[in-house]
DNA sequence: GTTGCCATGTAAGGTGTTACATGATTTA
DNA sequence: TAAATCATGTAACACCTTACATGGCAAC
């Protein structure tokens, strides 16, 4: 449901099409679609039939025609509404956990190679995350309201995983001195 | 895929019924699974038939007959293959990002509202966990090296949430000085 | 007498991923 | 000549949630 409004809001900037919300997403890391085809051009689809965007198919002649969608009154309607509604808790869903709590019947070896092998996992996610907030991609600086809070989803994902780097090296260091 | 070594982890510690299942998921915050029947039972019968656990139909004269599943040594052993599996990331999810980016069409006081019921629902969630891990349930005590683990996983989800908390009053912060 | 617990399961549907399919143009 | 990019879409499947269905017993 949500993926929706993701692309309602990314539309509320400029006209996109199918393929260039694709790349959004794939490209970002604070929001979570990979950036399949499959979840974007049905949801394309439904916002169309629900007129909260209009479609326009522009026929090139080097490649193939595209179609632009671009955002209705309807549609910028539909998206305060949606901004409006009581926030969600984050679901944070960690596999490793479910992992860690069962290695009972792993020696200390084993389990501190799979700790460290946790710990490069999230490094180098942590790094890419920097990175990629460093270059400052497809941040929309209307206002300096909106950079602000651009700035701080960014802030949020970084701290995360600095958090889990703190985390998983303080857990090393306990089971090393057990 | 996962629901099913959680479930042979439990199993691993003492035979258990999909009900006795249920009631460990549901209580516990840290596992993320929401503990419903539909994904436990279908679990259940898939290890059984792939031979990791054995099944007894136990009859009670008062109340409904029970099924109690045990792990078998091929059981134990998928379990510490998998345990020996290269850790995955930690999958976040925070729609609450996806709509605070698209809040454009918001006054200021309107946001704040937002981010002010975004950091209570976080602070009674926090204080949800707190209290359940101070009343330390289900922790399994074999070891202490399992014991240091269990108190690690669920100090991770405290530091989360304080994290989140955090940054939240940071933002709110933020844009009332703006 | 209604709610809650014990205990099993099924149905339906939403969400999300990977892979498949097509085909032209540009770049290495 | 192989690959990446542009651009659309479909198929199959895994995952996960809510709600439905049944029925006895205990507690308030």
């Amino acid at each position: 449901m949500t993926i929706q409004y993701a692309i309602l809001g990314f539309l509320s900037r400029e006209p996109l099409t199918g393929y260039d919300l694709k790349k959004l997403f794939s490209e970002s890391v604070t929001l979570y679609w990979s950036g399949n085809n499959n979840q974007i051009y049905r949801a394309l689809v439904d916002l169309h039939q629900a007129s909260l965007v209009t479609r326009v198919t522009e026929h090139q002649e080097s490649g193939p025609s595209r179609k632009v969608y671009t955002i209705t009154t309807n549609g910028l309607a539909a998206l305060r509404d949606w901004a409006l509604t009581p926030p969600e808790l984050p679901q944070l869903r960690n596999p490793f956990h479910v992992q860690l709590a069962w290695t009972a019947q792993l020696d200390d070896a084993e389990l501190d190679a799979q700790l460290a092998a946790y710990e490069e996992e999230v490094r180098v996610k942590y790094l890419m995350v920097r990175e990629q907030e460093s270059r400052n991609t497809a941040t929309p600086q209307r206002t300096a309201r909106e950079t602000l809070i651009w700035r701080n989803i960014a802030a949020n994902w970084i701290a995360f995983y600095e958090n889990e780097l703190q985390w998983v090296r303080a857990l090393r260091a306990d089971l090393a001195a057990l």
